[in-house]
DNA sequence: CCTACCGATCGGTAGG
DNA sequence: CCTACCGATCGGTAGG
């Protein structure tokens, strides 16, 4: 019998990547607070009790932190949503567990990195950003079944009975309806906010307005289905 | 008879504020190409051919240029919003002529400012911030009577019977209205793009759609907007 | 992963 | 609006 590693984390795993998740964690939490060019690498480095030169024991530099946080968010997505539409079996079930996972991945708590992909994406490299929209298109997919079966049934966009949904036309539904609920990353305030200084850091114009994730989605999907036309 | 003051421009505009708006209009053109972060002052000063130390007698800082460019780009919509309006009768025509113009402010050349406050929102100081949602919101005002008559009459959002239209409602549905037309921002290609060096600057995902702004505005009509319930 | 450090850049200013 | 400049900060590295 042989002894076991020595230092392995709770599930196994070295304590290297046990680092390296903090560092992606801990960026995204302040990347979405601050935005990517106003984070320090001393931020990153502090925030997980590292020294301003060690972060770059884990990653060549900046950028690649970046990177790494939206790989997670999209690797999130995707597990999330697959789970999410296995637990759905009619149309609108499946709508609404993709609206209500992506804003899970939005506005949860410790779940920053989608955020950071929206707001940061321009700083990106575009070495970089020809990887993640792989990714990202991967996740986009999941989308395009649902959408396409719902304007074929004509409770999604124009119902009007001319040409039954182009590609072209699903992939617009996809962008304008992923598009609303994206831009909520500016407006939606999580009811639950955590004991911290209330600055007035919100988007223009909101005040918050009372609706948690799940009322939200159900007020997105309402507002963009149409009824069943029984 | 007088003499004409001296220093004065076509519209007899002193020279003082065409250099200001000079300022104003290249700083938006890099802040939306680079971001706010990204752009220097240097860079500013020498797209209007000044030196680097130069901005500082127009503006107090960095941010003040900032602030003036989300200032412009709100005043321009709601100028442009107002007029479209004016020409409009119908329901259906005033849904289409509010985005209509937003698409415009949003994407039309030369016209980088809206997309630069979405964009750079969280370089603002909180200070700024005040001032600037009280224009926006003024902007944002002119949605509301004609989603609130859209949705009063069932040509908006779940048409459902039960509750007629409450504000917080026709709230909702303007941000995600909006929320959809303003995230076009990240993937909405110009069809008439200038000769310059392709680099790949999109947002993921998106092969670029042809589609002009009025074919976008129309289709975005369409999505969104019930047919009339004949 | 720390210590010690560097080169570059950047916003901003004085003084004309 | 220019010249000349400064203090601060920042990403990143060498060497252990």
């Amino acid at each position: 019998m042989h002894l076991a590693p020595a230092a392995r984390s709770p599930q196994d795993v070295p304590e290297e990547v046990n680092r390296r998740q903090a560092l992606i964690r801990e960026s995204a939490r302040l990347f979405r607070e601050k935005g990517y060019d106003a984070t320090t690498v001393r931020d990153i480095a502090g925030a997980v009790g590292m020294r301003s030169g060690s972060p770059f024991y884990h990653f060549k530099n900046k950028q690649e932190i970046l990177k790494a946080v939206m790989e997670e968010g999209l690797h999130q997505g995707y597990e999330r949503s697959v789970a999410a539409l296995a637990q759905a079996s009619t149309l609108q079930q499946r709508f609404r567990a993709l609206v209500r996972t992506h804003y899970g991945i939005l506005h949860d708590e410790g779940s920053e990195f989608i955020a950071v992909l929206l707001y940061d994406w321009r700083s990106l490299p575009p070495e970089y950003k020809q990887e993640i929209i792989k990714v990202k298109d991967r996740y986009d997919a999941l989308w395009q079944p649902t959408l396409q079966d719902l304007m074929q049934a004509g409770l999604l966009g124009a119902n009007s009975a001319h040409d039954p949904a182009a590609a072209d036309d699903v992939k617009v539904a996809r962008l304008l309806v992923m598009g609303a609920i994206n831009f909520t990353a500016t407006w939606y305030k999580q009811q639950i906010e955590k004991t911290q200084p209330t600055q007035p850091k919100g988007h223009p114009t909101v005040a918050a307005l009372r609706m948690d994730l799940d009322a939200l989605a159900d007020r997105t999907v309402r507002f963009f289905m149409r009824t069943d036309p029984a």
